[in-house]
DNA sequence: AATTATACCGAGCGATCGCTCGGAATTCGA
DNA sequence: TCGAATTCCGAGCGATCGCTCGGTATAATT
């Protein structure tokens, strides 16, 4: 059982050493997966011991918890403020791709987690707010190729579908990304939006003639 | 240890007998992860006791690699015949997409465990055949990307991130697909297809006023 | 300086893990 | 029909699992 230290002098360094804990966490379940991971191998990454690692978390379980936790919550804001923006949704489309492919470079690990466990999370009913979350994140998603498709920038033969060929390139993204290769985020996120805006395009030569 | 019986009318139902423990075993792996399953729950999915059960695999790894076997060869060999043959270029793209889709619908188990395990397959140096049999369908399904860029029939920017795109798609297509659903293999196929196709049409208009 | 909260150690707990093995029951080949 | 091969059982092995807890050292507070 975890307790944050009531002393404010210690509270700073109490979470730093616990967001490291956390990531050096996110670094190894990432690599050999969190069923896989055992806290003997969390100790050693952490460089702790048993009782020093519980000081910090309450069970494993909790901490595959506060990964996507400390994942998700950003994102999540970052896109409801794009989506809540009067931008065209071609340009809401364009930046949301940026914050999430930006997202992906820069808690890399997390996110191999957060799509590696999926069926973790899809589990167990302790998750739900997790599952709430990603919910959330898709249907704005959604309502962005929606609107997109109600004002004539793009028609969509099916949008279930196109939604999901995205959430697809999107989300395996995090399993060939390199850091410091030859695609940043940026443009990964700029190949992607432009492969759905010219798969969609309205006013596409092709667009017009199918049946 | 397991060993094939030596008395060939045996052969025929003790392959039957293996067969649906591998397709329980994949049904269970699919649904809870490799490392979450216990041998104990394997159990109670084939019906047979631990003696019985060993009786046909040698360890429970065996048994992930056999569910991986089971499942690429057929589809690389149907992706061989595609690739060999003349077809132009977006027919054999239509041709693999539909292939690899139905293979997704009749494997789906397979295939869930297939994706799941990725960093299972992707680590020990056993798993090394498995590993060059996916590349070695990607490096085919990258080829005909490359015949339709080379015959203009596609104007591809990046072709790597176009690959990587529609890798994402499919593969995360068993996440979401349920037989018998709004959509069958045949449809999502096209979906893609459809996709890719437009996305990167030589004859696009938008495609010959970028920079 | 005394007190108390905090940080961490590490032996070891009970539970579960994958798997073995001797034997019983059944089936096939001769 | 009889011996050998096959199929399956199930108690239980050693190893490892996640985790606890009594203890010591260090730090902040008074």
């Amino acid at each position: 059982m975890p307790s944050p230290p009531s002393r404010p002098a210690l509270r700073a360094r109490y979470d730093q050493r616990r967001r490291r804990v956390i990531d050096a966490a996110a670094h190894a379940f990432a690599q050999r997966g969190y069923h896989a991971t055992s806290v003997a191998a969390l100790l050693q990454a952490t460089g702790l011991t048993a009782g020093g690692l519980y000081h910090y978390i309450a069970t494993k379980d909790d901490l595959l918890m506060l990964i996507c936790d400390e994942l998700i919550d950003p994102l999540l804001d970052r896109a409801r403020a794009i989506s809540a923006a009067q931008d065209p949704p071609q340009d809401q489309l364009r930046e949301i791709l940026h914050a999430w492919l930006e997202h992906i470079e820069a808690h890399l690990d997390h996110m191999r987690v957060f799509q590696q466990e999926r069926h973790v999370i899809e589990g167990e009913p302790h998750w739900h707010e997790i599952r709430a979350k990603r919910r959330e994140f898709e249907r704005m998603l959604d309502e962005i190729l929606a609107r997109a498709q109600e004002r004539g920038v793009m028609r969509i033969p099916d949008r279930r579908l196109a939604l999901l060929a995205l959430l697809g390139m999107v989300n395996y993204t995090p399993q060939w990304f390199h850091p410091g290769g030859r695609l940043d985020a940026a443009q990964i996120a700029d190949g992607y939006c432009d492969l759905m805006l010219e798969a969609y395009a309205a006013n596409s030569l092709r667009g017009s003639e199918s049946a």
